[in-house]
DNA sequence: ACTTTACTTTCAAAAGC
DNA sequence: GCTTTAAAAAGTAAAGT
């Protein structure tokens, strides 16, 4: 072959958030045991685990609710769903008489999403090439790589889908994703997937 | 100074206790397991660079010495899974993965990414067969690996899905239930992956 | 054999053992 | 280090039909 021909692989992620974990400061003691009274579906067991827990349906979300007043919210997909989350479990813990007074301060701890960038990944070719990289497929089917910058890990798949985890700005997500495709295609690492001839019955 | 001395001294003398105990232990796994000299010596190295880097406190010694035989076991491309060594140590899988993945990312020790070829010798020892078969099991394996079929998969199950094709083949049929039993899988992951290999690869199998 | 459920891996925080 | 929460990926496992 003598033209040179587009080897670049398209770079079309779908990426999505699928959760988020984020810490909430009440700045004020609570009575979990009242709260176990009076709130209903609580699970509150201080020998097993000294937060209470708290499932909220809409957006789905649980909460672990601690007597210092700090809490931690996991399950939300969006930052708007973690706010709209948090204000909705206020409210109900207000509405069974639970005294709550100042503001929460909201801090986001850990994103986990999901991506897929419609390639094959050459495993073990990433194995050898990648720095900081454990791939044990005895053990678990993905690639684990630690990236130093954004410092997120990510588990990566033959089928071209990946988890990232450790982010704590969505904006890191986005860039580890363009990161590790361009890494994973200037080392020579993945191929594109035959075709996508779906349009049967 | 002299208090310096003292301090260095009773630190070499808890190392060596622990280094001597790690030994015991090391042998009487490696004994257990029927392991060459060889991997024996070359845990007994990664073992001690675990010991001088501090990464046995907190942890049990048996635990680490198990971690160093399997990761000898890999280096040296000697089948062994987790399994297999952690029960012989009171630890479970899990501990010893732990301890496992600590030496990976805390010493030089390089490990190749485990092949399922390694397993192929071992499985198709115990089952005796010939070595016309575990070379064709071997030779699905390459094919398997070249075209992306070996990925993400247990190289274990792998392997004894190789073994029962090449087996079937040469007229050295054994059960899907012994090659898993000797495999350490189950017998479905055998089935799902001999599935895989004989229509990916396209290999004609005659009857059942 | 098929389905369902569950476990492996990664991450972070909370309070206490 | 452990305890608890949630979520995805793909492989393996076990239980029930």
């Amino acid at each position: 072959m003598v033209s040179v021909i587009s080897n670049s692989i398209a770079y079309k992620p779908i990426i999505s958030i699928e959760n988020i974990v984020a810490t909430v400061t009440l700045d004020e003691s609570l009575d979990l045991y009242a709260m176990e009274r009076s709130v209903p579906n609580v699970e509150y067991d201080p020998d097993q685990f000294p937060g209470l827990i708290f499932r909220l349906e809409t957006p789905k979300v649980t909460s672990l609710i601690f007597k210092s007043g700090k809490m931690v919210v996991t399950g939300a997909k969006s930052t708007e769903e973690l706010i709209k989350a948090v204000k909705r479990i206020i409210k109900t813990l207000k509405k069974y008489s639970i005294k709550i007074t100042g503001k929460p301060k909201i801090q986001i701890q850990n994103i986990v999403a999901s991506a897929n960038l419609h390639v094959h990944v050459n495993l073990d070719k990433a194995a050898f090439l990648l720095e900081n990289n454990m791939y044990e497929p005895e053990q678990f089917p993905g690639l684990i790589y630690r990236m130093d910058d954004p410092r997120v890990v990510l588990l990566i798949f033959s089928s071209g889908k990946m988890v990232i985890t450790g982010a704590k700005r969505e904006e890191e997500v986005y860039k580890a994703v363009k990161k590790i495709f361009d890494k994973l295609e200037e080392l020579d690492c993945v191929r594109p997937i035959e075709e996508e001839d779906e349009i049967e019955i | 100074r002299w208090r310096k001395w003292q301090v260095r001294a009773r630190i070499q003398s808890s190392i060596d206790r622990n280094l001597a105990q790690a030994m015991n232990e090391l042998e009487r796994i490696g004994n257990l397991l029927g392991l060459p000299k060889s991997v024996k010596d070359e845990a007994a190295l990664i073992y001690r660079k675990a010991v001088e880097k501090g990464l046995v406190r907190g942890r049990s010694i048996e635990s680490v010495v198990a971690a160093s035989i399997y990761a000898s076991c890999r280096r040296m491309k000697i089948a062994r899974t987790l399994d297999e060594i952690a029960q012989y140590t009171k630890a479970n899988r899990k501990e010893v993965a732990r301890c496992y993945r600590l030496l990976l990312r805390e010493l030089d020790v390089e490990v190749p990414v485990s092949d399922p070829k390694d397993y192929v010798t071992r499985i198709g020892s115990l089952l005796g067969l010939s070595g016309a078969t575990m070379k064709l099991a071997a030779e699905i394996l390459e094919k398997a690996k070249n075209v992306g079929l070996t990925a993400g998969k247990d190289p274990a199950g792998l392997a004894a899905a190789a073994i029962y094709i090449a087996a079937l083949l040469n007229d050295e049929r054994r059960t899907q239930k012994e090659i898993a039993q000797v495999a350490g899988v189950t017998e479905v992951t055998v089935r799902n992956r001999y599935k895989e290999l004989t229509q990916e690869l396209k290999i004609p199998i005659q009857n059942q």
